[in-house]
DNA sequence: GACCAGGAAGAGT
DNA sequence: ACTCTTCATGGT
């Protein structure tokens, strides 16, 4: 099994990696050994000490997913303005964002709105399992995330079955609108964050929340900083105590928050964002 | 059964 | 440009 020893002051973490939220096709087995779907990949992959041992995937594809090209120490440093954002900073320690496809992560924050986790997992598995590519690993069956044109084949009453509501319609329009996914997805990586951002709200179920996922975990705009229910709840008791309780988010208060956010935590505030969410429960 | 979950669209104003 | 309503599903 091939392995990647993580080299000195090059902090990294795969449960924290995995398990704070920001991916909804990895599984981890009791023995710590994760597996997860990734493009045309079955990689299963687990870490001892320093050292990761994986299949499934070259060396590179893993290395690049992980983010470990990414020096971490200095990232975080300059995000660690406070006490609150540096006790999250210790609580999840070694986690990191990983580069997602952006045509799965897009359809996956399509399905997250007004949802918990399991319930996107369980979404996001469906529409592999009704309209992806089989592939077969270590006796098992697996299948790939689908491209638009699968997606859209059959119509949109051909996705009741992943039991996806009121979004089912988005989804199948956005896979009506993004046939060519290569060339949407150099459009989108071109643009400077806020125009990649209005971009990405063109689509039929991506609002403010779900664009400035898509641009975090997908096209590495780590200035993006997502405002979900539990972050604003974590702004709110940490930091802005003016905040309206449990009034709708409005347009102006997301862009408050987003405002406030770059400057207390500066152009990789997204980082902060997801050290935030992922100490949320502890 | 009420309430909540990594919100967004559409209508009405 | 703001406010209000509705949306489908599963877990607690």
């Amino acid at each position: 099994m091939p392995s990647i020893a993580l080299p000195p002051g090059q902090p990294f973490s795969l449960d924290q990696t995995l398990g704070c939220g920001q991916v909804f096709r990895w599984e981890r087995s009791p023995d710590g050994t994760w597996l997860g779907i990734v493009d045309n990949h079955v990689i299963r992959i687990r870490q001892e000490g320093t050292r990761l041992r994986f299949r499934g995937a070259p060396e590179e594809f893993i290395r690049r997913y992980f983010s470990l090209d990414i020096d971490l120490l200095p990232l975080l440093s300059s995000i660690d303005n406070d006490p609150v954002i540096h006790r999250a900073i210790g609580q999840c320690n070694g986690l990191r964002l990983v580069r997602q496809l952006p045509w799965e992560c897009t359809v996956s924050y399509i399905c997250s709105t007004n949802s918990n986790i399991p319930t996107i997992r369980r979404r996001i598995g469906l529409l592999a399992e009704r309209f992806g590519t089989r592939i077969q690993s270590g006796g098992q069956t697996f299948f790939t995330f689908p491209e638009p044109s699968c997606i859209s084949c059959k119509g949109h009453e051909g996705l009741t079955i992943c039991k996806l509501g009121y979004r089912q319609p988005y989804v199948y329009g956005t896979s009506c609108t993004v046939t060519d996914v290569r060339s949407w997805e150099k459009k989108i990586r071109r643009l400077p964050y806020e125009d990649a951002r209005k971009e990405l709200m063109k689509l039929q179920g991506v609002g403010p929340k779900a664009a400035d996922c898509i641009l975090l975990f997908a096209f590495q705009k780590y200035d993006a900083f997502p405002v979900d229910v539990w972050i604003r709840r974590i702004l709110k008791e940490q930091y802005l105590p003016d905040l309206p309780t449990d009034a709708p988010l409005t347009t102006r208060e997301y862009d408050r928050i987003r405002k406030f956010a770059k400057e207390q935590f500066g152009e990789y505030c997204g980082w902060a964002q997801e050290y935030l969410y992922a100490a949320r429960i502890l």
